[in-house]
DNA sequence: AATTCCCGCCAGTAT
DNA sequence: ATACTGGCGGGAATT
């Protein structure tokens, strides 16, 4: 229906890959989606709002389940738990991983059999419980086809790829070795790249959340992905290998945006692609949206105490609210630059509409880090 | 050439 | 059967 005729001025092909990864598509999801009075997120308005296919939406919906932000509901219906649910399922899939990889990977991978892994305890129904552990031999009748799947689903990669900060020493891996330790040992090569093709699209929407960062391995030069996100503080003997790990290296690898107009897919066939322009312009639109707002403090929670409890957020922590959170907290590790991951967004941006964006972020790890600071973050929230 | 990772086909699942 | 979900891997964009 109805042909191209958008309004607007339409670059000639403005493709660029960049503006459709999963990273970008995550921000915008989040900032959508990240505020009061939302609840509930059916699939079909996110993708028509976000402009992009719903296959995509599922990808994002599926990793931000995985780490809590949101709870399936229904067929094409989720609930929005908020970043305050992340603590808690983090600190869950810690335990887990905890309980069932008992063994370290030190440096040296050494290749460690056992695998997978679930989460979850009892009502959520993301992942199901002890689902084998694809072990050589074994297997009586066929394992469950069912659960095969959701071994191999986005969700439980995510959990398990996420686990592997949080249950080991390694604070930074690329993935292809990721992917071979979480597949199992002797992999046929295909099995592992489509597994790292899933690492890359898990990696990408991770790092938009800041929880995780590219870099590069300070001895092989191969990049790899470094663990941002909370830390637990040493409450008692000190046991992360972090130690005085200060390497403030300001790595900008991160830009989610890229205004750059480089180069423009094959020749358009027709410059009929109205979806193209079409999509840009919501997205647009969606940015723009509400941030006219005033801008104030959406507070659920009368009457919260900020008092620092064994987490810290990276992440979504508001600058000045974590340094000064930082310098109060002695014993704690975890370390970072807040100045520089904040301001990592600054410079990027050269539009306004991205310029609202990070200030709506801002007050959104506002409310959030309010709420987890005001609560108890261990306690369960069922 | 190697690394990233978007796109969307199409097989499972749910209704 | 229809509608949702979401593995999976081809192959184009990037490095």
């Amino acid at each position: 229906m109805s042909l191209a005729s958008d309004p607007s001025k339409d670059s000639r092909s403005t493709y660029c890959r960049k503006q459709k990864s999963l990273g970008l598509l995550c921000s915008n999801f989040l900032s959508l989606y990240n505020r009061e009075g939302i609840e509930t997120i059916g699939l079909d308005d996110a993708a028509r709002r976000l402009g992009v296919e719903r296959r995509r939406i599922y990808d994002i919906v599926n990793v931000l389940e995985s780490i809590g932000v949101l709870a399936r509901k229904a067929k094409n219906r989720y609930s929005w738990k908020g970043f305050g649910a992340i603590p808690w399922t983090l600190q869950q899939l810690k335990e887990e991983g905890l309980k069932e990889n008992v063994s370290g990977f030190d440096g040296s991978s050494s290749a460690k059999g056992s695998d997978d892994d679930d989460s979850d305890s009892d009502s959520k129904p993301i992942v199901s419980s002890q689902t084998e552990t694809l072990n050589p031999n074994s297997n009586f009748a066929a394992a469950s086809k069912s659960d095969n799947r959701r071994e191999k689903s986005l969700g439980l990669l995510t959990q398990n790829f996420v686990k592997l900060f949080l249950c080991t020493d390694v604070d930074m891996i690329c993935l292809d070795e990721a992917a071979k330790i979480l597949l199992g040992d002797g992999r046929p090569p295909a099995m592992t790249r489509t597994k790292v093709r899933r690492l890359y699209d898990i990696a990408n929407v991770l790092s938009s959340m800041k929880f995780i960062e590219k870099t590069h391995h300070p001895e092989t030069r191969k990049p790899a992905f470094r663990w941002l996100g909370m830390r637990e503080r040493s409450n008692d003997k000190s046991v992360d290998t972090l130690g005085a790990n200060e390497s403030k290296k300001r790595v900008f690898g991160t830009e989610l945006t890229n205004t750059t107009i480089k180069r423009n897919r094959v020749a358009l066939p027709m410059d009929g692609i109205s979806d193209e322009a079409t999509r840009k312009q919501l997205l647009t639109e969606v940015k723009c949206e509400n941030l006219e707002n005033d801008i104030h403090c959406p507070k659920q929670e009368p009457g919260l105490t900020s008092s620092k409890k064994s987490y810290h957020f990276g992440p979504f922590a508001p600058p000045s609210l974590a340094q000064a959170e930082a310098s109060e907290a002695d014993g704690m590790k975890w370390v970072h630059d807040w100045e520089s991951l904040a301001s990592t967004y600054r410079p990027q941006y050269h539009n306004q509409a991205l310029k609202d964006l990070f200030a709506h972020y801002v007050e959104a790890w506002k409310s959030w880090y309010l709420e987890v600071a005001g609560k108890n973050p261990i306690q369960l929230i069922s």
